[in-house]
RNA sequence: GGGCCGCUAGCUCAUCAGGUAGAGCACCUGCCUUUUAAGCAGGUGGUGACUGGUUCAAGUCCAGUGCGGCCUACCA
């Protein structure tokens, strides 16, 4: 039977191609090269009066979204990436060779469009075209126009699709942007310095995640795709950079779900001479700003929550969040007892797990859900924790904290460890741990801790997840609806 | 990894109890010089995700596979 070619079935393609045909024989150039346009169609809609009371002559680019003929004359509607108007033929206004041709048009082809502005009998703004250009043809139908596209899978596959037709998913994808845009503002404004470091590493390190493998062929090593770049911008602080930031893609090879997809987007930064409080501070005025930025004030809704970023934030500690919950103060607690109040709880847990790993997951149940309004949950358990410094004051925790924002974590962050013999100390307990665990060897970053040895300053550092933030922001739940392109499997197996 | 649900025309969805499929939009033909989910008349379009089973007969029942969605678990 050979290939099956979807394509192939659709008669509205073979359609369209035998109109590209006549297209052609019109002597017209479906597929032509640029066209100079007077006007976005916003600027259009804005300055209406003004365009239509001096019947200026203005050009409009964009894609056909709809047509409506009526035998001498046609409505239309053409949408650019600022918004969509009406316009409106007739054939004694154009040449008859451009009636022709627009007889032969579809929705989804491009299009320029040269006329006045007017107003119709329902004062609908409308511009009525003398010049008509086809800038290009599309041979596939676009997605219903009532319904538009639903279908998620679709709606992931074909994003471009998605953006077409639903306005909402394009103004997701702005935001994302401008979110960015307004956090590398603010770093900068800081003073903080955006570099590059290596997606490929022989090394991985900078969170506990399984990595992606790769292969470099000349080299013949095999590398992996980071799980985060906190290890190399901590080089740089050693080097000098005394405040540094990077967007950084990482990838981690565990499951997906609403939160997680295998490459996401997180930005790190480091401060030399910052500590813990110095970070929070930061990062309550960067995230506010953000939103300001955004949407001119501070508060914002997320699901049912109504959700206020205006700093400063509340500050839970780990074990007083959680003893709030347990009426018990845990710290000292042991691996017996933690279990016991877990299964007291109905939380099932496996045995054998480490007492970080216990917390954590007491922590997760009992206390995340509940932080709706911004907190900094601080001074987490020393096992939990490998990269951050010893606490100042209370034995077996560390200066580390990560803020909450409607149930989700979206950002981790601490008081950089930068005694290099501690640090040396924490990454052989780690690797040994995690050698128990999954019974692979996992070699020591070396050439980290030689860096370490050379001098850290004390040092202020914090990771935001990126997409989470676009989430928060754009009342989003799920991390695919934020990510242009989510991980999807392959829809068809090739053979 | 587990549970539930989905997959029917390009898109959005029907098809109640098994009798070889329908609508709207889109597309094609005709009519229509201010419409806007334009309208009217007519028409084309389906390997019912895939594979197998039960049955005289399967989109429909059963099993398996694939892809997806939601929930859950793992994972920071």
């Amino acid at each position: 039977m050979g290939t099956k070619s979807k394509m192939e079935s659709i008669r509205e393609r073979q359609q369209r191609i035998l109109k590209l045909d006549k297209i052609k024989q019109l002597g017209v150039n479906p597929y032509p090269y640029a066209f100079s346009r007077s006007h976005m169609i916003e600027e259009v809609t804005k300055s209406q009066d003004e365009l239509i009371e001096n019947e200026k002559e203005i050009s409009l680019a964009g894609r056909i979204m709809a047509l409506r003929g009526h035998g001498h004359t046609s409505f239309g509607n053409i949408k650019d990436n600022t918004g969509k108007i009406q316009f409106y033929i007739k054939d004694e206004v154009v040449k008859e060779d451009a009636f022709k041709l627009f007889k032969l048009l579809d929705v989804g082809d491009f299009i320029g469009v040269r006329g006045v502005l007017f107003r119709t009998r329902t004062e609908e703004l409308t511009l009525r075209v003398r010049e008509i250009e086809l800038l290009s043809k599309s041979l596939l139908p676009l997605p219903e126009k009532y319904h538009g596209l639903q279908n998620k899978e679709l709606r992931y596959r074909r994003r471009y699709l998605d953006l077409i037709v639903n306005d909402d998913v394009m103004d997701i994808f702005v935001k994302r942007s401008r979110i960015i845009d307004s956090m590398r503002g603010y770093l900068k404004g800081q003073g903080f310095l955006e570099v590059d470091t290596p997606i490929l590493q022989s090394l991985y390190g900078g969170a506990a995640a399984r990595p992606f493998k790769t292969h470099h062929n000349s080299l013949d090593i095999d590398l992996y795709l980071r799980i985060a770049d906190e290890l190399y911008l901590k080089r740089l602080v050693v080097g000098g950079i005394e405040r540094v930031f990077e967007f950084s893609r990482d990838f981690r090879n565990e499951g997906m779900d609403r939160s997680h997809n295998p490459e996401f987007t997180m930005m790190e930064c480091y401060a030399a001479y910052w500590d813990y409080n110095d970070v929070m501070k930061f990062l309550e005025g960067m995230l506010a700003s953000i939103c300001h930025d955004l949407y001119g004030g501070y508060e914002i809704t997320y699901g049912e929550y109504e959700i206020n970023l205006k700093p400063p934030w509340k500050k839970k500690t780990f074990f007083g969040a959680l003893e709030e919950k347990t009426g018990k103060y845990l710290k000292d607690v042991d691996n017996e007892e933690l279990e016991k109040i877990a299964s007291e709880r109905d939380i099932d847990v496996e045995k054998g797990l480490s007492r970080g790993a216990l917390l954590d997951l007491l922590f997760s149940e009992l206390v995340e859900p509940e932080l709706i309004q911004p907190v900094f949950i601080i001074d987490h358990p020393i096992e939990i924790s490998p990269l951050a410094k010893k606490h100042r004051e209370f034995d077996g925790l560390v200066e580390r904290f990560e803020p909450y924002i409607a149930g989700f974590e979206i950002a981790n962050a601490f008081s950089e460890l930068n005694d290099p013999l501690d640090q040396r100390q924490r990454f052989e307990e780690q690797v040994s741990k995690r050698e128990e665990d999954s019974g692979e060897f996992h070699p020591l970053d070396e050439d980290y801790l030689m860096a370490l040895e050379h001098g850290l300053p004390p040092t202020g550092g914090l990771g935001v997840g990126i997409d989470r933030v676009v989430m928060l922001l754009t009342n989003s739940h799920s991390i695919r609806d934020v990510i242009l392109f989510p991980q999807m499997r392959p829809e068809e197996s090739q053979d």
